[in-house]
DNA sequence: AGCCGTCTGTGCGCTAGGCCACATAAGGTG
DNA sequence: CACCTTATGTGGCCTAGCGCACAGACGGCT
């Protein structure tokens, strides 16, 4: 992770971007650029946090990882959100990892400030409390399509949660990683992949994925992606 | 649901048992003892909610429905927690329905009462939040679980935290409704149920299960209880 | 260019769990 | 007690997805 400059205004992140200007103002000061790799850890199953991040171009995925290193992904957080609600709940740590999926930046903020600002029950407090929702909305959904629905299906949601938080059309991201994600084997992103592919929705190169139509993949989702973009849109829109 | 008398002290929820006396006494006078019975639906699917409920000895289910009908269970809440977390989380509805596992009591408060205590920003705000966190660890546990482990490894899960939640070594329910909570079908529930019940661990009686030797539900169970459980305490044992 | 490591495609056998169709059993009710 | 509803046990067949093995294919490096 690198630390570079200061952070403009209006700020990239739509939490951030729905905060009062006076609100915004008092933390501007103790909020940094960042820059997130592919696969960089922002932080392990228990692991302590100094920063919250809200990331801009960014996406992190939030991951369970089982004793026998099968891994599934519970939720993923981009633009529209703040990783580490831990330091804002109470509980300091989650029994979870946070992965970065997508290269990019973020903005991060001490955990202190962040506390402070909290406490004063302002719109802040607001927002992140909403965000949290949402959260638990689409950690709900994902446990209710894991259990219910193909693996076609879930690699559509996938992709298409994942386009809304970025700009592009295209994705770094191998079969390998997506399976992590998905707790499904290699195998079976390969051939889910490859029927996206042959219906013209993806192509898909050694690691880039480009997006090619996306009406094809919201006619193969299931419920599951609305009913989670819905509750965003409702709560934080 | 039933209405009866004004709520003893100290509470049987962990949630109000937890809180300093002052703020308890404070609420005190706008809680209500109710009883629920089983298979009420305590909340609808992006339905509004006059009161918050703090079970006591009753155990609600918070499942999500598909368009087509099928079901699954997100997590349960018992004696150490709230239903509605929506109404101090700010989005006024969620996208599931809660639904009554075990009947009981529970008490219930005011979504007025309860906002305005949350504003205050104090101990009982603190409790809140820190439940909300070992909720969204058990409901992503749930989505991990539905993903990687057997039925028979779920049914174990359920037993347990349901077990937990209750007094009684015995749960009243059919294996129908557990198939419709676990997201799975009934045969695959009297398969499992069966294996248990040769290995002695429980006894199984139409719509009665017994708890005959919670040893061996934890050694066939997989980790997600233990995960569960070990949050659940930490963050408000 | 040639090599090599990393991705992706594919096939095969296997199992868990889905769907369907009944058989049985346990209580409740007249 | 006879009947009927509801709950549970069982089997047969089918599919999705797993594990494994290996065959390309692409791209970076020397």
């Amino acid at each position: 992770m690198s630390v570079s400059s200061r952070v403009g205004r209006p700020p990239e992140n739509r939490l951030l971007a729905a905060l009062p200007a006076n609100e915004y103002e008092r933390v501007l000061p103790n909020l940094q650029q960042v820059s997130f790799a592919l696969g960089e850890v922002v932080y392990e199953f228990g692991g302590h946090l100094d920063y919250v991040y809200f990331p801009t171009t960014s996406i992190v995925s939030l991951l369970y990882t089982m004793e026998n290193g099968t891994s599934a992904e519970m939720g993923l957080t981009g633009n529209d959100g703040v990783v580490g609600i831990a330091l804002f709940m109470g509980g300091g740590t989650m029994p979870n990892r946070a992965v970065v999926q997508s290269a990019g930046r973020a903005i991060r903020m001490k955990a202190k400030v962040l506390q402070d600002e909290f406490a004063l029950g302002g719109q802040f407090q607001h927002l992140l409390l909403r965000y949290t929702q949402a959260l638990i909305t689409q950690i709900s959904q994902t446990a209710v399509c894991n259990r219910l629905h193909s693996v076609e299906q879930q690699l559509c949601r996938w992709l298409l949660l994942s386009h809304d938080r970025i700009k592009s059309d295209e994705l770094i991201m191998t079969q390998e990683l997506i399976a992590n994600m998905l707790g499904v084997r290699r195998e079976g992103v390969t051939v889910a992949a490859g029927r996206l592919q042959d219906s013209g929705a993806i192509s898909y190169v050694r690691g880039h994925i480009k997006i090619l139509d996306r009406q094809k993949l919201e006619d193969t989702v299931c419920e599951c992606y609305r009913v989670v973009k819905d509750e965003f849109d409702r709560l934080l829109g």
